[in-house]
DNA sequence: AAGAAGGTCAACCGCATAATT
DNA sequence: GAATTATGCGGTTGACCTTCT
């Protein structure tokens, strides 16, 4: 309610970041740590907010972060993950280690989204669009329905998912606590207490909630959530394939993909290495070998997925209120 | 070579929510 | 329980860079 902005003040600096600016926030957040945000700046001799300070850090300044190029693997990820989660950046980010929410964020809307878009998948929904290769753009009114029905089961899933992991952080934290107090008296023993120290600092999901997703993800989930994002992965993978050997990107929309039949085209590799222009030039020579180990990655993610589907728990899928069991006690 | 158009990304803004009083 | 404060998140902006014409 009555939270005064924390940037009105008078002479705080706004804009970009000096040379100057980043050593003194680095040099005071190494000696003292972060702590307190708000007082860190007049501490640090920084006339910024102490909000612009968090996220000069936490975006840019922080040593453990990787910049760069994402790595298909990592592109993967993202799209499976937005699948899953939608637009909850800071729960993508603590499944890529070392990528900042904003990271992420700024690359799906700049590339992935846009990649999505062209290839014909509706990035909102994740889902072929019926006019796939129509104009890239707006909502697609006319064929809604069916997605919009589709992914309200998914969403339904997904928040079924979300509040068993909820209540099974709950329990955790419970147990954590009591072991915690059991333990007060021997506090360098690391145990659950000193798991926020390891939270990604750009994220509001606690360790356990991470792990308990992880492993939904990994375990339990996998399957679903697979088989949610795969489809536009498996075309995803081609196009990249092909948008590496050929540099274009419309490879995929151009032979006709549109969702249907896509994984047979993966799978059935109709498209033949005889069949594929020979690299252009060296730099594609070099990257020849990369792509077969590509190739192989996608492949033990097909694998992956079938595997999973094989053994998907119907409570995934299809929810229903008393599918949920409590997670067991500690 | 110059201007236009499009792409990228760091940073800001406002809101939501957790934490505290 | 209500009010207040601090922090984190997601959407958006705008400056800078690259590519195109």
């Amino acid at each position: 309610m009555g939270r005064s902005p924390c940037c009105e003040k008078e002479g705080l600096k706004k804009g970009p970041w000096t040379p100057e600016e980043d050593q003194k926030l680095l040099a005071y957040i190494e000696q003292y740590g972060h702590g307190c945000w708000r007082s860190l700046p007049g501490k640090a001799g920084l006339q910024r907010c102490g909000k612009s300070c968090r996220l000069r850090w936490t975006n840019y300044l922080r040593p453990d972060i990787k910049r760069g190029k994402f790595s298909l693997q990592e592109e993967q990820t993202i799209i499976q993950l937005h699948a899953l989660l939608g637009n909850r950046w800071s729960a993508i980010a603590t499944h890529l280690p070392k990528r900042t929410d904003n990271e992420i964020k700024n690359y799906w809307n700049t590339h992935l989204k846009k990649r999505l878009a062209k290839m014909g998948i509706d990035p909102v929904t994740h889902k072929p669009r019926s006019d796939a290769l129509g104009a890239g753009g707006g909502a697609q009114h006319g064929n809604a329905a069916p997605h919009l029905s589709h992914t309200a089961q998914w969403e339904s899933a997904r928040l079924e998912a979300e509040a068993r992991l909820a209540r099974e952080a709950k329990l955790r934290a419970l147990a954590a606590s009591a072991s915690a107090s059991a333990s007060a008296s021997a506090p360098h023993l690391p145990g659950p207490a000193a798991a926020p120290v390891l939270d990604s600092p750009t994220s509001t999901l606690s360790f356990s909630e991470s792990a308990a997703l992880a492993s939904v993800l990994e375990a339990q989930g996998a399957a679903a959530a697979a088989r949610a994002a795969m489809q536009p992965m498996q075309a995803f993978a081609e196009a990249c394939k092909e948008q590496q050997q050929w540099g274009d990107l419309n490879a995929a929309a151009d032979a006709g993909f549109a969702g249907a039949g896509f994984t047979g085209l993966l799978l059935d590799g109709s498209l033949s290495q005889d069949q594929r222009p020979v690299a252009r030039d060296a730099e594609a020579d070099a990257g020849l070998q990369e792509i077969d180990e590509e190739e192989n990655y996608w492949d033990s993610i097909l694998d992956l997925v079938n595997s999973s589907s094989a053994s998907l728990p119907t409570s995934v899928v299809d929810p229903a209120p008393e599918a949920y069991s409590p997670a067991p006690e500690f």
